[in-house]
DNA sequence: ACTACAATGCTAAAAAGTTTGCATTTGAAG
DNA sequence: CTTCAAATGCAAACTTTTTAGCATTGTAGT
């Protein structure tokens, strides 16, 4: 499973203090999801904070056209469903379960006793929110920039740093052209054009990432904005 | 000017008590800035908070191939720079001045004290960001999705509502292209179908818009995307 | 009214991506 | 070891967008 967005996101139970995350969690009701199943439709006017307890989600848009986007994965101790608490819109994506997972769904009423009370929560959120926004920004970017073998290069690259341990990352490429946007023609192609430059090799449900740091180098080498590093911020 | 994505996104002026908003004001350095003045560089690491106290402030940023992309435009009342606050990175956009402006800025440690004692800030903070987020979202769904013809004309209504008194809106088609990261010359055509379909005018520096309801029916006709409303949100 | 510059209009060739349809490969289930 | 469905590879026609260059139009200043 390949990501766009989440990968330099903090998760909310790496925010919150541990009690302070047992307190939110015991408002909340678990739910299963089988293989498949959908957990919020584009649409759902049920406000509410949900935070992923196990298993894989993924959030996207099916178009009226028949058009599917994936726009994130979310993994164990990921939150979503802010946006219903605070603005009096619906759910904006449809997620489904990809396998069996389970779900934490905090009801809105609840959450919001808690959160008057708990300007942690308020922080931890807004830390998300803006981690978010910084990732949609850089990425929106890429994609009005820079060509699709890039992009493509640089999604690999981000999900091959998430498991350096094994240098394999497990996806179809009907996956990647969902992720993309594009048509699987023309991520074809440009997988084609990297295994050709030896920077990725492809397999059966996989592409193998033989050297990381060569297609990092390539990646930097390519990339048209300055990159942006944590130095040490300044005191004022 | 024309903006992409601050047309539903409510201002930190909007969300903030009077007094709470005057005593952020009250720890800022107001500067002023002349047409075209850089106020912000991408990859300044100087943290802190800006509030935007008259005229117009254009965020982007210039490839090393030197191409240009607008990502928003700033008016009195906006802020930016939170990112800055909460993450160890530096300045992720170009901020220029678009005409004369004025400028609050709040050194990070002056606005962490008062952040600390009053929890409206994180949650004014919080609605903005998500607000943005959500735009983000929807915008960065058409670009994958629509057409530049249909993301055009989007982006046209989008602004022309802005200003229901008057049906012109006052932008060049360089300004366009920047901010749909389009060439100009795919701007241009794309104009010309919709002057065709007599969806606009085209004139000297301007675009009118002569049936703002037609072009509203034309953008939800072509939609691929079911519109979110704001339907009375649920208890639970 | 003339000039000069900025903005817009237009064209043609090339590049990038899509669609459609079919061939080939892979791995898992009998 | 077959068989089969899913995944991948491939090709051709088509559409969209870009690049580059130049022509035309609008407007402010003189």
């Amino acid at each position: 499973m390949i990501d766009l967005l989440n990968a330099s996101v903090p998760k909310l139970s790496e925010l919150l203090k541990p009690e302070l995350l047992a307190t939110l969690q015991g408002l909340a009701q678990v739910i299963q999801y089988h293989e498949g199943q959908l957990v919020h439709q584009r649409g759902d006017p049920k406000p509410g904070l949900s935070i992923v307890k196990a298993g894989r989600l993924v959030a996207g848009n099916i178009g009226m056209d028949g058009s599917i986007l994936t726009t994130s994965v979310l993994g164990t101790g990921d939150c979503f469903g802010e946006f219903t608490l605070f603005v009096g819109l619906p759910r904006t994506h449809d997620i489904y379960s990809h396998g069996a997972s389970e779900v934490y769904q905090v009801p809105r009423s609840r959450f919001m006793a808690l959160f008057a009370q708990e300007p942690q929560l308020a922080e931890a959120l807004l830390a998300i929110a803006l981690y978010r926004n910084h990732s949609l920004l850089e990425y929106m970017d890429n994609l009005r920039r820079q060509p699709l073998l890039y992009r493509t290069a640089q999604l690999l690259l981000s999900n091959a740093k998430r498991h350096p341990e094994t240098n394999v990352i497990e996806c179809l490429q009907d996956q990647l052209a969902f992720t993309l946007g594009v048509s699987r023609v023309s991520i074809g192609k440009v997988l084609n054009k990297l295994q050709a430059d030896e920077l990725i090799q492809l397999g059966y449900r996989k592409i193998i990432v033989n050297d990381l740091e060569r297609l990092e180098a390539w990646v930097a080498d390519r990339n048209l904005l300055m990159p942006l590093t944590a130095s040490g911020v300044g005191s004022e």
